[in-house]
DNA sequence: CTGAAAGCGCTTACAG
DNA sequence: CTGAAAGCGCTTACAG
């Protein structure tokens, strides 16, 4: 296939210019171009013959509205742009659904980029802010570039990594991290290892909370850190941590998706969850109760962050909040989940 | 909340009206539309000066320049619709994927309208077919109604339950059923149970495959109806199922998802997967190798699914392939994924 | 470096 | 039932 068939490339007989419009259609009918559009759109004051002929002659031409020009006049839908990283990743339909079903509760349409799947995500963003009223997302270390990509479209970044520099919704695991801390020396456990996902030279904001938790109640955590936060590799690492032979008494995985992965390694390695290991995820997905034990977790309500996402997103356009600073901040926290693997 | 905020709502000091657009700008900053043109897409041919003062008064004025008066005279990008049933389902943001990749390989936008989650889903198709050139997705018994909807846009249905009106592309598991029910023979299989997800009165297609492969083999097998294809609903009716005591040695599920539950509550009630009793889904979710026993599936491969109904749409859009016909009918088909669970 | 003119494709009053 | 006029908000030549 050569590249993408431009829509001025189809071609028509008889329409060597390019796609139809709404004055090739009623110059072909011999009709004005309000005809047309009553025709096209249904309309009263229109006799069935003039429009069957209309209707007749548009699909010969193979004629569809422009979208832009129609906007133009009628104003056209809310729209709300959504970036995402990953939708293979369990965690990210997850937050999409909260974010679709509310947006569509308020009668806005979403569009969705997904900046990993896509093959040049600097031109899904501008493309997105092109087509939007404001953008909501996931935006790590390209939130600058971004920000002028989208140039005067607001947007609000979902688990900023550090202070933002527009709206944001925080997503705090320290609550949850301190009770998890507790949890653990209650239950007993000695000997605490973090399954991060990051490089050794850089640990993860979550992965030093929950060091940093352990620390203080005296524990000597290790800390793995694991390229991708994935199943995959979360099995891969596992079977390096037992392999090690070091004491080892819990696991606390990154997301849930990685300590699915490690609850499996444990599984073939006949390591018994909770019983030899404990286990713990990040995210509170709904799959973590499909497994056995089912996954103990920090659970982030997702209803909660599209709630507060669309808030700041709605409030910024209708000009009640700045388009930045404290005000345009909200913070959404973890729970501890418990179930059965720890 | 008092309904969503409309655009014009977003009311301004001095822009009693409503929005602001570029000739509010110009008056205020005193120069003229194409200056304003030129500060506010970086364009050359305008002083550091003039262009400092015009985006000073386009903030102010909280101006942002208009998606459709823009792509009236750009053209704009090219905007894929997908329709889908629930992103809480796995199998959803699985399809999703593999369609935004490649969609986003030939520079197209998706706009996902989740049909599920939406309040009012004619006006979310009907707002889609307003926003895209093309429209893809599941549409179940409301085709004939969504393909007024939308209008002159195309659209491809994925696996049509029934001839369709439209371009489709068929998803057939009936190869796949019949591999799996010589699979069965040859694993001893005596007692199969089908599990789909239907109403008594009405077999799912899926369903009277399953069983009529299994009829031709000499089985009896019995047909569960479970109202929901949720894994809740799955393990449900498994505890149902094994609770009758009959004689049972293979759990068929309608889909992965259901399959899981199925083995969730097999595990709960101690009965032996696969060697008590063999369980088998249908999609082929990555998901399914997560659990243990790891899931026996009959796979389909979304990527190609989404290449043959992109290659539909698009061949449609620039006028090459009718809009409907046998010429814009394709298949794929499902193969027997064998893991651990039969 | 800046602006007057034309036009993108459509719909909404309004007049007949 | 049908059409002439105006205008939605923007950008693209073109002229200065």
């Amino acid at each position: 296939m050569a590249g993408p068939p431009r829509l001025t490339d189809a071609t028509h007989p008889g329409e060597p210019g390019g796609r139809a419009t709404i004055i090739d259609v009623a110059t072909a009918a011999g009709v004005s171009r309000q005809t047309v559009t009553r025709a096209m759109n249904g309309m009263t004051g229109i006799s069935a013959a003039t429009k069957e002929r209309v209707l007749a002659v548009a699909e010969q031409l193979r004629y569809r509205p422009s979208r832009f020009g129609r906007g133009l006049v009628t104003g056209g839908d809310h729209q709300l742009g959504l970036v995402v990283n990953d939708l293979r990743n369990p965690y990210t339909p997850q937050l999409a659904a909260s974010v679709f079903q509310l947006a569509a509760e308020q009668g806005w349409n979403v569009m969705l980029a997904d900046v990993d799947l896509a093959s040049d995500p600097d031109r899904m963003v501008a493309a997105l802010g092109a087509q939007t009223d404001v953008v909501i997302g996931y935006f790590g270390d390209r939130r600058e570039r971004w920000n002028d990509l989208l140039g005067t479209v607001p947007m609000v970044e979902l688990d900023p990594s550090s202070d933002p520099p527009t709206a944001a919704v925080w997503i705090d695991p320290s609550d949850g991290i301190e009770v998890l801390a507790d949890h653990l020396v209650a239950t007993g456990v000695r000997h605490p290892v973090v399954l991060d996902n990051s490089s050794p030279e850089h640990t993860s904001v979550r992965g030093v909370l929950m060091t940093d938790a352990l620390r203080r109640r005296g524990y000597l955590p290790d800390v793995v850190h694991a390229p991708h936060g994935t199943a995959e590799c979360g099995a891969e690492e596992t079977v390096r941590i037992l392999g090690r032979k070091r004491r080892l008494d819990a696991i606390l995985a990154f997301n849930d998706v990685m300590a699915l992965g490690v609850l499996q390694a444990c599984r073939r390695a006949g390591v018994d969850v909770p019983g030899d290991v404990r286990v713990v995820g990040v995210d509170g997905l709904p799959l973590g109760a499909l497994v056995s034990p089912q996954l103990t977790t920090l659970a982030v309500d997702l209803d909660e962050v599209a709630r507060e996402a669309l808030d700041l997103a709605l409030g910024m356009l209708a000009g009640e909040l700045p388009r930045n600073g404290p005000t345009v901040q909200r913070t959404v926290r973890h729970r501890l989940l418990l179930r059965e693997s720890a």
